[in-house]
RNA sequence: UCCCCGGUAGCUCAAUGGUAGAGCAUUCGGCUGUUAACCGAAGGGUUGCUAGUUCGAAUCUAGCCCGGGGAGCCA
């Protein structure tokens, strides 16, 4: 409106803006807030990078004072000023402006119902497509970001190649009561996958380390704070591979990760408060304790889990506030893994299992091992979990044409951003999240 | 599936058997340095649904619906 037709503008983003000092630009956002003192406005911008005051005087830019007067929250704005150092202002940048545009104004009858306040997690969840462009949630998104990119460019940096797992698969990996079943095409059966883990011991016996990136789904009805019905999983596997093998690669992976974040994301870590300090302590080697270790650290602080039992949540967080790191649990009893986990050739009672706990109580976080590459001994663990021998033909191939010793786990993308961003909920770590009862918006 | 908690204004909540309220949001007015700005005023309600107890129910009882947290299961 009141930018000058023809002028040359500098369009930049508020994540830049500190680098525009005392210089006239334009940012193309929304109006967050806005607070009015007299003839003064103080508009706060955001366009997705960051948030940024403005401030304008009735006196002094009339025009620009009356297109942002009584403007609603969330209208979209193209805004014209120059940026000045003002330590009153949030993040130490201001702009004063000089020209705006508002291009679509929100009506005053349907006003953006989230404000910047409290809500309940209901109202924030129907309303997942806008939460979204609150600053926090913004934040967590771009972590996200990040935590994928960092995490393919490790394992792409370890040789690994990704091959990507197919979601519609003819039946469980693990068991049925936790698959979502559609219907193909002439009333056949499909489930949506669960893991990527089969596929990837195929791919790994054709490429040798490979991983999938990708989303999963489970059918379980979980209601926690830890669970999703549709999440993300980094699943590597590499063939001559073993436990050792993939425990280190577990700590390295995750180092890299938090690593990365802690060096590209800090104005994000910022948005949401995260305490830096807990971060930068996350290097490798992670503590080991075998299962056997485990059960002991439980009873000495008073937990009555004895040998055999799994640990739940409340068993995972005493174990990992023994340290500020993850801490890896190994060589679980055989019975209470899947079906295709290796054993212990020592103590045949164990498999050859680990998991990868997150410190602060956000739960597993890596669950993995290596695999039964025995044919005769997979078979026989097939039909003793009543597992369909003929959906995994395939499956058994791998073990009657070059079986070799071979390994992997299951990095939760979700609970994994969770930990780094130290949310109360993974949902909010997920752009929409799929939880049970809830597939709106 | 089981256990626990909750459902009152657009939002966050108060009212424990006796006239349904506050803050925020919205509208109007005021304020030249605000930080979820502040000050004043106005509008805004089938208290999740159904039945019951009672002179009287947001409140007590039963059933149902919806949501949250946890268990199991897992990443």
């Amino acid at each position: 409106m009141t930018q000058p037709q023809h002028a040359a503008r500098t369009i930049i983003t508020i994540e830049h803006a500190g680098e525009h000092v005392d210089s006239t630009v334009t940012i193309q956002g929304w109006l967050y807030n806005q607070r009015e003192s007299g003839k003064l406005l103080f508009p706060i911008f955001r366009d997705g990078t960051g948030v940024l005051q403005g401030v304008v005087s009735q006196k002094e830019q009339p025009e620009a004072f009356e297109a942002l007067k009584g403007l609603t929250r969330e209208s979209s704005v193209i805004v014209t000023g120059t940026v000045r150092a003002e330590a009153r202002a949030a993040g130490g940048f201001e702009m004063h402006i000089s020209g705006v545009e508002v291009v679509h104004r929100v009506s005053d009858s349907e006003p953006y119902p989230i404000q910047p306040k409290e809500h309940g997690v209901d109202f924030l969840l129907d309303r997942r497509h806008l939460w979204i462009r609150t600053p926090r949630q913004a934040a967590i998104l771009r972590i996200r970001a990040e935590v994928e990119r960092a995490a393919r460019n490790y394992m792409d940096g370890q040789g690994y190649t990704l091959t990507d797992a197919p979601v519609f698969t003819p039946a469980a990996c693990e068991g049925t009561s936790t698959l979502f079943e559609v219907n193909y095409i002439d009333d056949q059966k499909a489930y949506l996958t669960q893991s990527g883990q089969l596929y990837v011991e195929a791919t790994a016996a054709a490429l040798g380390k490979v991983y999938t990136f990708g989303p999963t789904f489970r059918a379980e009805k979980s209601k926690t704070r830890r669970h999703l019905t549709e999440f993300w999983m980094l699943e590597p596997e590499a063939a001559y591979a073993h436990l050792e093998d993939m425990m280190q690669l577990g700590e390295g992976l995750v180092s890299a990760v938090v690593r990365s974040v802690v060096k590209n994301r800090p104005r994000e870590l910022a948005t949401i408060q995260r305490d830096v300090a807990k971060l930068e302590k996350i290097v490798p080697p992670f503590p080991r304790v075998t299962y056997d270790e485990a059960i002991k650290v439980l009873q000495k602080a008073g937990n009555p889990a004895k040998w055999g039992d799994d640990f739940g949540g409340d068993e995972e967080t005493i174990i990992s506030k023994e340290f500020d790191t993850p801490v890896i649990i190994h060589r679980y009893p055989a019975a209470m893994k899947a079906f295709y986990m290796a054993t212990d050739e020592q103590r045949p009672e164990l498999s050859l299992s680990f998991d990868m706990i997150a410190p602060e109580g956000y739960g597993e976080i890596i669950g993995g091992g290596e695999r039964q590459s025995n044919y005769e001994t997979l078979l026989k663990r097939l039909r003793e979990h009543n597992l369909p021998e003929e959906s995994f033909q395939w499956y058994l191939d791998l073990r009657r044409y070059g079986s070799v010793a071979h390994a992997g786990f299951g990095l939760g993308l979700e609970r994994t951003v969770a930990w780094i961003c130290g949310t109360e909920h993974i949902r909010e770590v997920i752009p929409f999240p799929r939880m049970l009862y809830r597939v709106y918006p």
